[in-house]
RNA sequence: GGCCCAUUCGUCUAUCGGUUAGGACGCAAGAUUUUCAUUCUUGAAAGAGGGGUUCGACUCCCCUACGGGCUACCA
């Protein structure tokens, strides 16, 4: 027995930049798919002419080429089952209506919107199905010969499904287990629309998924209610439905509710990977690129995010993801966000990469500052301060003072470690350092502290007010790690100008 | 309101009937250090409540509570 290959898809629809949860249902997709060396798939559902945001895709595949999640199929790379965007697939729907309706399960129907809202108001828990379709403005009610004046007179209407009641529909979930509804507290679901002669996201789904011949569909926890109409949808079509697996939603940190766009920017960190201008208000959502996160760290933050491999293990590469991930260890209920492991995560990374390959990625950081540096002068500064950095652009904070003098002095720390002698300490020290040949910091520091030695000083007062001098402020590395790169002359000028200016 | 899903430290979670309920983030204390960090050690911190089933329940069942989702000619 032969079994069938593994194809998974990711199907957002372009309504605006992809929010971070879409991103952890993409990844378990691909992850998904890696396991089990099968396919995996991204298709636009742009069935909603409405809400369409030009630049939206661009953005989703753009998001995925920075996380290094890569599709098989798709629309940016073509496949077998092209097109894959579904606004070029329209003409492909028609003759699935058109089935329903031949089979009699599924029927026009003509009331308006207004009309809608009215039954809504005036009844309670109004719902559109078997119990009222009858009272309604349909095929099922109207005269075959008025039904058809209707349509060839321009007269708007949608398609529905035909749903029959009191029938346990099973959703076999691969997460939850059996999810059993009755179909009566299912609607008729509109199929076709007619404003924008489009299908609606059930029968595009459905129909694309079946074509594409997808066998897992891996998605969020919002569509379970949903999930009995699509396989009744399989049943009314003769096929075989997908295995579903309903992930458990991303939460907000704090409150309630689901993660939402707008938690981002109010709570301080980002919820989209890649920053986002909106085309219409020009307002700038942050990405987790632009703040500063390796991808590697967001992939990996996020895989834990309602998974785990079962053991303590937290720090994974790609490999081991994709060897340990199984969709029964995927938990069931939803998860708060919780930047701080985020963080974290990322702080983690920044110390397993080599630093030449961090320092690629602060070059844009000192540029956006103004500061041009040899390539080793700028992988020595990473390696000295990227322990203390979680993300890219906080080592601009750790190091600037590596690449420019200090402006002014910290007046606390002037304070505590500026001592009155300490003038006349450092004005000797430059004397004492003036005069070494070898100023690699090893050197430096044995000739700085046998001269502390020998004349007795406080070794703490020295060192305090040099840093101080060198850097501004009570922070960075060892201090002669300092001095190798600053170099002999600028550690000088910047005694003496301490000096001065502290007295 | 109706329907569905879920419920272990503040947060993410391990446990698949018998454990001193484990780990991580965060938090606190201590150690290291010429600074700030890092690092290391230690600590506080959990089975929503009530019924069952069972020799024995965090684990299985029911009810309640709380949380979440859906309830559009949006996905």
């Amino acid at each position: 027995m032969s079994e069938q290959k593994v194809r998974v898809r990711f199907a957002p629809s372009p309504t605006g930049p992809l929010h971070i949860g879409g991103v952890r249902t993409a990844l378990y997709n691909y992850l998904f798919a890696r396991k089990h060396g099968g396919d995996f798939i991204l298709r636009i559902e742009d069935t909603d002419s409405q809400r369409f945001v030009p630049g939206a895709e661009e953005y989703i595949v753009d998001a995925f080429n920075w996380l290094g999640i890569k599709f098989d199929e798709g629309t940016h790379i073509g496949g077998k089952h092209a097109p894959y965007r579904q606004s070029e697939r329209k003409n492909i729907y028609k003759k699935y209506v058109d089935e329903l309706f031949e089979k009699g399960l599924a029927y026009i129907a003509f009331d308006t919107p207004a009309q809608l809202e009215e039954k809504r108001a005036a009844i309670s828990n109004f719902q559109y199905d078997a119990s009222t379709r009858m009272s309604m403005t349909n095929s099922l009610t109207l005269p075959a010969i008025e039904v058809q004046s209707l349509i060839e007179s321009g007269t708007p209407y949608v398609v529905r499904i035909k749903i029959e009641p009191n029938e346990d529909v099973t959703v076999n979930d691969l997460i939850r287990g059996e999810v059993v509804i009755n179909s009566s507290v299912l609607d008729d679901k509109v199929l076709y629309k007619s404003a924008d002669g489009l299908p609606t996201y059930h029968l595009a789904n459905i129909v694309d998924d079946h074509l594409m011949e997808i066998t897992h569909v891996i998605r969020g926890e919002e569509w379970l209610p949903s999930a009995p109409l699509h396989v009744l949808l399989y049943r009314y079509f003769g096929w075989t439905a997908p295995r579903f697996a309903h992930l458990p939603l991303l939460l907000k940190p704090e409150g309630n509710g689901k993660l939402s766009k707008r938690d981002g920017d109010r709570l301080g960190f980002p919820v989209f990977p890649l920053e986002w201008k909106d085309p219409n208000s020009g307002e700038i959502s942050s990405g987790y690129r632009e703040a500063g996160y390796l991808p590697e760290a967001v992939v990996n933050f996020l895989a834990l995010l309602g998974w785990n491999p079962g053991n303590d293990q937290e720090i994974l590469s790609e490999n081991e993801l994709i060897n340990l991930f199984s969709l029964e260890k995927c938990s069931k209920s939803g998860a708060k966000f919780d930047y701080k492991k985020g963080e974290w995560f990322n702080h983690q990374y920044i110390q397993l990469k080599p630093d030449s390959e961090i320092a690629r990625m602060f070059v844009p950081v000192l540029k956006s500052n103004g500061i041009e540096a040899p390539t080793d002068k700028i992988e020595k500064v990473v390696g000295l301060v990227k322990e203390r950095a979680n993300y890219i652009k906080e080592l601009w904070d750790q190091s600037a003072f590596f690449f420019i003098a200090p402006a002014g002095y910290d007046e606390k720390t002037v304070a505590k470690r500026w001592k009155p002698e300490s003038a006349a300490q450092l004005s000797e020290l430059c004397t004492v350092l003036e005069a070494i040949d070898d100023f690699s910091g090893h050197h430096t520091e044995t000739i700085v502290k046998s001269w502390i030695e020998e004349k007795q000083y406080h070794l703490g007062n020295i060192m305090n007010a040099f840093r101080l001098a060198l850097v501004g402020e009570s922070k960075g590395p060892h201090i002669f790690d300092i001095t190798e790169v600053l170099g002999k002359d600028e550690v000088i000028i910047r005694l003496k100008r301490a000096i001065d200016t502290l007295k």
